[in-house]
DNA sequence: GTTGAAATTTGAACTGT
DNA sequence: ACAGTTCAAATTTCAAC
């Protein structure tokens, strides 16, 4: 992962349909040498996946919400992480400091779907003790657009 | 909006280097019916654009963390939202319901560059009021990969 | 890592239904 | 709006440097 790499991985970030021509103007090498690298970049899994990358309100998913979740003391929260991570509608489930334990990041339809997703979701969940939920008014940013770190050791 | 446009959604959101003839198999339509439903989806900003996902390890900004912010009253917000937009490690800003005015989501190298980010670049803007962050521990799932509402109304 | 060329595949355009 | 062919362009692989 040296300088050459981050560029790449950068210029792949923000367009991941560059061709190699264009991707190889970033690099400064040459087409297959840029070649070579993207394909090492995926090899070593810095590069995940290419995505389309789709606007929320028109799949049907304008509604933004975050809930807080806390767990039952002593309880096994395997099968609550299973639900979270099979759940389309959760895109995010991280356990955090704090008061609470996760931390959910959700989209949906509508508050009726969020309501629904509440009830038969997360308290029908037998370890799931307490929630608190909030929604999104406006979203000023929203991106996946990760910060790449300005090159620190191993190449 | 109809089925074929969303299947074909689905399918780039999950794999954006599927090529045209991948895509036609899924679509059931020919590959050149399939080329134009791409192009339409991209021209009506459904899809909005093509990006190579990036392991957030590997680049460099592991820790993850969720900050709250509230701002003086009576005060013009536009500096902070401007400042959070551009900031390269605040991947999301949504003004949200509740006692807290905004909520960030972060990413960041370290501890240390989360509290250069607290002291630098949050508390030196004269609109924020009060502070309240935490961070992952680990992170059960997170993805982007939207998920695809089955039709309402317009085709 | 570079250059250059061949083989394969892909996306883009045209034509007709 | 869709299907089938054709054409140009880009990716991949390989050679030799």
């Amino acid at each position: 992962m040296d300088e050459i790499d981050r560029n790449i991985a950068i210029a792949l970030q923000q367009d991941g349909s560059a061709g190699l021509a264009e991707l190889a103007k970033v690099s400064g090498l040459s087409v297959s040498a840029t070649a070579e690298r993207v394909k090492r970049l995926e090899e070593r899994g810095v590069v995940r996946s290419w995505r389309a990358d789709l606007d929320p309100a028109q799949v049907g998913c304008p509604l933004l919400g975050f809930v807080f979740v806390a767990l039952r003391p002593g309880r096994d929260d395997a099968a609550f992480r299973r639900a979270m991570s099979r759940h389309e509608h959760v895109l995010e489930c991280h356990r955090i400091t704090g008061p609470w334990h996760f931390l959910l990041k959700l989209r949906v339809a509508d508050l009726a779907a969020l309501e629904a997703f509440l009830d038969e979701e997360l308290r029908a969940q037998p370890s799931v003790e307490r929630l608190e939920s909030l929604i999104a008014i406006a979203t000023e940013k929203e991106t996946a657009l990760l910060p790449v770190a300005p090159a620190t050791e191993e190449e």
